[in-house]
RNA sequence: GGCGAGUUGGCGGAGUGGUGACGCAGCGGAUUGCAAAUCCGCGUAUAUCGGUUCGAUUCCGAUACUCGCCUCCA
């Protein structure tokens, strides 16, 4: 069996990865609030997760790993969307969920084992905080609980941080029900316009963070294999979650790898709506401000051009790369039958998710002409697949008219030396976007990416 | 201020304690009426300074720079 290494944020080392239990590997990932489409960072992790599921499909059996992915469709956020619109929270997160599955789906991201809602699981969080109470670890005040962040000793271990050194510089909201800054909300008070839920401390709604505790131990169990999501996600988020379920479920020691992905640029900076350069995954898959859309596998391959845990650029320059590249292999496949996944390509992935250096594989699978296996391979990491080929499916047009007209051209031009009429005739194709070839087999001529149809009408 | 990540040829981007992949671009050649496509060939790159070592791009320590998180945005 491939032996599969991973990068343990927990212990800040590459690891071997060992399932708890073979038959059913688990893996739990952070999902998206629902509130606005997905941006184009949001995107990064979905990408990075999917080749993980589908490497521990093809190791581990599909059939044996079990994928959760929440949906948080209780925030603030969501609150202050559904007020700034008039439309319902329910129309909203329901509407962006929808969205979010369709974008991610358009860049091949298999839908997860399961795909819990936050709102589905609000009674379950509030046992968990009941016992956290119970136990020790929480308190109310003010109709609000907290986490007692002091009751946990290792309490910033994921993110090497100590809590004395947290409050000094750090900008923490201060409360007056607080018995420490770091304390955070597990559960807050709803006013009427607010949705709320009935609760041993009064009507109110969950914090963040305890949602994707209580779904991961409802779904997953008190101990698990891997959970992910961005480093940016790893304070407070993460170290929250394990300050909540470890002390829930001492029995359990959670997710056994924690696995960050780094974040993505644009253009070489931080992607912000300032700057100009934020965009969602719709708008790059439409195209936006001008330029014309990205299919969803030039996406997804730039994307696993760079390893998960250094910093993504994304360019237009990389995109324009990654859309030949993709046209030439799909040209590459057309017709052939997958075999096996190559050895190098898995053996990559394998290695702590070398995505970058399984395209590399991949480039000298294509140069060597072992095309069952270049698919196969291809295929493991979600791309060359039916589902997002589309975009690069030559145009349908009826050409043997102009080659018939070329041939007899060049025929005339061989024999009288003057390539006048041929060239015409040639500069015309191309400006109309076919790619013209000529040998002494004869002439073809191909719809190329640019073909433009007026044009070619023109020439007629 | 605290925590973390990164720095490889023109661009992108891997690996590796022992003469530095791969892709794109570029250059030369074959081919072509000319091209395109294809094929062949071509690159004195591992931020800086120390240390360990027979030997470091790879390990260790500083320095510089870039970036992220700590704050609603991933």
């Amino acid at each position: 069996m491939t032996t599969i290494k991973l990068h343990n944020t927990r212990t800040r080392k590459k690891e071997v990865f060992t399932p708890i239990d073979p038959d059913n590997v688990r893996m739990y990932v952070c999902g998206p609030t629902v509130y606005d489409r997905a941006h184009i960072g949001n995107a990064r992790p979905v990408v990075v997760f999917d080749t993980l599921f589908r490497l521990l499909r093809h190791v581990y059996g599909p059939d044996h790993v079990t994928y959760v992915r929440n949906f948080t469709d209780v925030d603030d956020k969501i609150n202050a969307r559904a007020a700034a619109s008039g439309r319902s929270i329910g129309q909203i997160t329901e509407e962006t969920t929808r969205w979010y599955l369709e974008d991610m789906a358009a860049i091949g991201a298999l839908e997860p084992t399961q795909m819990p809602r936050a709102t589905q699981y609000i009674p379950q969080m509030v046992a968990m905080i009941e016992d956290l109470i119970a136990k020790g670890h929480a308190y109310a005040a003010e109709g609000h609980v907290l986490f007692s962040v002091e009751s946990y000793k290792d309490y910033g271990a994921l993110s090497g941080r100590a809590v004395d050194d947290m409050i000094a510089g750090a900008r923490v909201e201060v409360a007056p029900y607080k018995r420490n800054p770091m304390d955070f909300v597990l559960w807050k008070p709803s006013d009427a316009a607010t949705p709320g839920w009935d609760s041993p401390w009064g009507r109110g709604r969950p914090g963040w963070h305890i949602e994707c505790s209580a779904m991961s131990y409802e779904l997953l169990g008190a101990s698990f294999d891997i959970h992910g999501g961005g480093n940016d996600l790893m304070f407070p988020h993460h170290e929250n979650e394990i300050a909540q379920s470890c002390c829930a479920h001492p029995e359990g020691h959670f997710a056994n790898v924690w696995l960050h992905n780094e974040m993505l640029q644009v253009e070489g900076k931080k992607m912000s709506k300032s700057l100009g350069n934020f965009f969602t995954v719709r708008d790059l898959l439409d195209g936006h401000d001008g330029m014309p859309g990205v299919p969803g596998e030039v996406i997804r391959f730039v994307f696993l051009s760079t390893h998960y845990r250094k910093p993504m650029d994304w360019t237009a320059e990389k995109a324009a790369e990654a859309e030949a590249t993709l046209r030439k292999w799909r040209g590459m496949v057309e017709g052939i039958e997958a075999t096996e996944v190559a050895e190098g390509v898995l053996a990559a992935l394998a290695d702590d998710l070398n995505t970058a250096g399984a395209i590399s594989e991949l480039h000298r699978l294509a140069g060597e002409g072992d095309f069952g296996a270049f698919k196969a391979s291809a295929l493991l990491l979600g791309l060359l697949g039916a589902n997002l080929g589309d975009w690069a499916k030559a145009v349908d047009v009826d050409l043997s008219g102009f080659v018939a007209q070329l041939t007899k051209a060049r025929d005339v031009a061989m024999a009288s030396k003057d390539f006048t009429h041929v060239d015409r005739l040639k500069a015309g194709l191309l400006e109309a976007g076919i790619e013209v070839r000529m040998s002494k087999a004869g002439v073809e001529l191909l719809a190329g990416p640019e073909f433009d149809a007026v044009k070619l009408e023109a020439l007629q």
